[in-house]
Parts: structure tokens; C-alpha cells; sequence
DNA sequence: TTTCACTTTAGAATAATTATAAACTAGGAT
DNA sequence: ATCCTAGTTTATAATTATTCTAAAGTGAAA
């Protein structure tokens, strides 16, 4: 993904490509694999990767506005930390709380038989599997 | 169940019965459905039922001696709540996000035909499935 | 009943996140 | 090109949930 993707990425969802969208966006957006990672642990590689420093509050912003837009995932795990996933698309997780760990696991590769129906006048919006990991 | 059993359950756990531990106990156990519950809501139906005031910090520490004693469940769900559950049997939940509620599922109720192998050395502690409700 | 390890308590501390309000800036209008 | 303004960034304060601390209190064994 070259820059000028970067650029239609962000416009095409009614972001304002500024400095700092850009150079988070080119920080997640530019590698080949998934990439699971909490507000903390992106600032820290984004201040050492970086000569410009990002206020804390901007990377909060962003990744909001991303995922908001669609090309971030959120997933919440034991422990109160939230996790972001490069990965937008329908899929499920490992979790492995040694080592505070997200590994996708692709749709695909769980299938659900047998659900429930949704209670009274609601609907099912989507369902997350976690498999919880143990040495 | 009765004061005495509250009683046993406690001793049983290696729990000291004081008098915080079996009121709250009383207040969690002494019910037929399970009962979902954050630590203020707790609070605040606790503050209201009884005259006697519990201290937050206790209350923290007793669900979490409860828990580690496997009387209670521990889910966590979107939006940085962490919610207990009475109910410890292997289950499942909805969640409801306009109204902040969980629902027990049934273990049976969900049957997974499929599903991937643990990475590496690890292996699977548990299958949590979450079916997140919509309006 | 005395003793002491376990508990409770109020309040301080911490951690993650959100709110605030002033300064800054992208990009359309002039 | 310069101006203007809504959108954005920033540092800091505020908030929320939770844990820590250290002193005072209390079951229950001896």
C-alpha cells in the first residue's frame, strides 16, 4: 500500500489526511500481515520509529476515527486492555493471557453449528469467538 | 440456600465467614437465576438493601476471593466493564450494547463443529462466545 | 481470654481513557 | 496566492475503574 493509497484511504472515509493521520496510517496500513496492537504499545513504536512526536491524544483520536471508519477492529480481552486489529474482516481470536497475546484466527476456521436465536426484538450483530490459550 | 450453607461455602473455599463476606455472599447466592454484576452496581444494590456500609475496597476483594474460589465467573465485554456472573457452569452470553445487559447462554445452546488447533505449545483453556446483539 | 494471621477500611495511588480549551492547519473560497 | 474556517492537534486536567497501603479491627485456634 504506497502513500497515495494512504491518502485515498483516509479522504474516502472524510478524514482530513493531516501529518499525523498519515504517518499512523502508513505505520499500520503499510505491512503485509495483521497487526494487533493497544493505544500504549502504538505510541511506543510510533515515538521510537519516529523523530516527530504525536501527542497521546491524537493516537487516541486516530484510532478512533479508523475504526470508526472501518479499517481498524477493536477486541476487548480479560485484563482491561483493548486491543486494535488491522484485520477487518469477520474472524475470531486466540487469547493467551501469559503473554498478553492476539492471534486471528480466520472465519473460516470455526464453525458454528447450532446458535441461539436472538432474545425479543433483537438481532444478532455479529458473534465473537475467543479460545483462551494455557501452556 | 440457607445462612448455614453460605457458611459452609465459605469455610469450605478456605474463606474467613466475616461479617462482609457472608452478607454479600447472602446477596449474591441467596437467589435462583444467575446475576450478572459489576463491582459498583454491587455497590450500590448493597448500599440500599442493607444499613451496615461495605467499604468498595472490600467489595473488590471479596468477588475477587469469590472468583478465585470459583463461586463467581468473570466476563468481559465491550466498553471496559467487567461484569461477574453467579453462574460458573460453562456457558456463553449475549450482549447487549444499547442496554449495557448480558444474558446467560447455555452451553448447549451453542455447538461449535469446527474449530482450529491451540498454536505452537499451547492449549485451549476455553471457548468463549460472545453473540452481540443489535436493535 | 489472649493472640495473631487474616480482613476491613479510608484514602492515596495508578492506569486507561476522555474532556477541555487554546493553538494550529488543510483546503475551499476569495 | 492569501484568507478563512471547520476540523484537528496538543498539553493538561478530569474521569473512571481498580489496586495499593498502612492502620485498625476481628475470627478462631490454643
Amino acid at each position: 500500500m504506497k502513500k497515495i493509497d494512504i491518502l485515498k484511504k483516509l479522504r474516502s472515509s472524510g478524514l482530513r489526511p493531516t501529518k499525523q493521520r498519515v504517518e499512523i496510517a502508513k505505520f499500520l496500513f503499510e505491512r503485509e500481515k495483521t497487526f494487533h496492537f493497544t493505544v500504549e504499545s502504538l505510541n511506543k513504536l510510533l515515538t521510537k520509529k519516529t523523530t516527530s512526536k504525536i501527542a497521546l491524544a491524537t493516537i487516541y483520536n486516530t484510532v478512533h476515527a479508523f475504526k470508526t471508519a472501518g479499517h481498524l477492529s477493536e477486541v476487548e480481552v480479560r485484563g482491561n486492555k483493548t486491543y486494535f486489529d488491522t484485520n477487518v474482516s469477520n474472524h475470531h481470536h486466540f487469547y493467551d493471557s501469559e503473554t498478553a497475546e492476539l492471534i486471528d484466527i480466520d472465519a473460516n476456521d470455526i464453525v458454528i453449528q447450532k446458535i441461539p436465536k436472538a432474545p425479543n426484538g433483537k438481532k444478532i450483530k455479529n458473534v465473537e469467538v475467543f479460545i483462551n490459550l494455557k501452556n
